[in-house]
DNA sequence: TTCAATTTTAAGTGAATCTTAAGTCTTTAC
DNA sequence: GTAAAGACTTAAGATTCACTTAAAATTGAA
């Protein structure tokens, strides 16, 4: 899942992006209106987190010119306290929720699964054969051993686990786990599902984790 | 754990109802307003999920007299979606939470749970390995061994024995522990857990306190 | 205010993780 | 059958992040 942060307080958005991204969201930063106007246009992003004032066009003017465009992408914003009857105004602009500063960042993450769940299935925990990953404890099991998995390898399975079942290109993968999205002409991704296949010890009869030559990988029961 | 439900659709309340006590609550309802006040004034709730709709005095108004009287038991609205703007305002007058009609019965559940967990988790004693920690008498022990830790050392172990088990990301714990909302790229958190460490004199076969690189720490039983 | 204890900051070090790269193997196309 | 392309595997190099320590800042008590 990827998420477009629009502010320009340093403070706030290293702080949401290293939240998010613990949370295994790939998550850009937009420091200025236009730019961030441009971003969320490109249609690469599952979520927009808009900062209410930030320098060139307002938060608002983002809003309202992205839903112009007829995109749904669900967009929050934060706002400062003393704001809140515009923010009202904001939402009727076609916001899907807001957030008020100083804010817990639990509650934060609570609105963004609320307005990604439609997408990404209610649950925090996926299942894959005998194997089980839970994002909110971090976990993933294969029966009742618990196999532990770095950053990157958990974010990989997790993608290919969001998506069960459809082929995960390696654009796409690069994208979301890599949070790279021009040239990717790299092997990481090649390394990286070894290490996944290795760690979950997948034999030939548990060949979860399948190959789609020439396109990417696929996860799916046998 | 006793929950008041007022809203006035037998359809919904039933669902609610029979769903709940499959999860061992207590539920009550009220169909109608002025009713589910005088219940919730009562005092023998532990949470109010109240409609946005319902008959006599409206939801909200339920809640702000509620708070009026200074209950601290936490409610959570039911709102219809067209209704979002509003409720924004029902969280000002002291809601704690609200929850999109229609909504999935998982997500209510997981809602309820976050504003029951401060109270279910009042068993004040916590284990981990031979280790204890009581939050009634503010004392550890490993063993028979009293060990003396500071406020932020005790909170911090503290935190991580509340979620044992489950890997406490470092975005989590500055917020519970330290109370910060924003900026933390900062090493209190390594040194701390050090301290931790040190007193606790974990060695390499008691690596209750691990290190989930890039993400956080858990602690477990080994 | 002063002093001691606690908390935070900062910086050097080392280890785990990530990336690159190169050689090997497998599949596909001709 | 052979060549080419893509995937697998491995290991080394680069990088990031946590550990550790000490010093600075803050807090609280005398």
């Amino acid at each position: 899942m990827r998420i477009l942060i629009v502010e320009d307080e340093p403070g706030i958005y290293n702080f949401l992006k290293q939240g998010l991204e613990e949370e295994s969201y790939a998550v850009d930063i937009a420091e200025e209106g236009k730019k961030g106007l441009k971003m969320a246009l490109s249609g690469e992003y599952d979520l927009l987190l808009l900062d209410w004032m930030v320098p060139g066009i307002s938060g608002i003017e983002i809003c309202r010119q992205f839903r112009q465009e007829f995109k749904q992408t669900p967009v929050i914003f934060l706002t400062a306290k003393d704001t809140l009857d515009e923010t009202i105004f904001g939402l009727q602009t076609g916001a899907n929720d807001y957030i008020k500063k100083p804010f817990h960042f639990e509650e934060l993450l609570e609105r963004i699964r609320v307005q990604l769940r439609p997408k990404s299935g209610e649950h925090s925990i996926f299942k894959l054969g005998n194997i089980t990953l839970n994002t909110a404890t971090y976990q993933v099991f294969k029966g009742d051993e618990e196999i532990s998995l770095t950053q990157k390898e958990f974010a990989l399975l997790e993608h290919l686990l969001r998506n069960k079942g459809m082929v995960c290109r390696r654009s796409r993968i690069i994208e979301s786990v890599w949070d790279i999205h021009f040239d990717y002409n790299t092997g990481v991704i090649d390394v990286f599902i070894n290490a996944l296949r290795k760690k979950l010890k997948l034999g030939k009869d548990e060949n979860y984790i399948q190959t789609v030559r020439g396109v990417g990988y696929i996860a799916k029961e046998i």
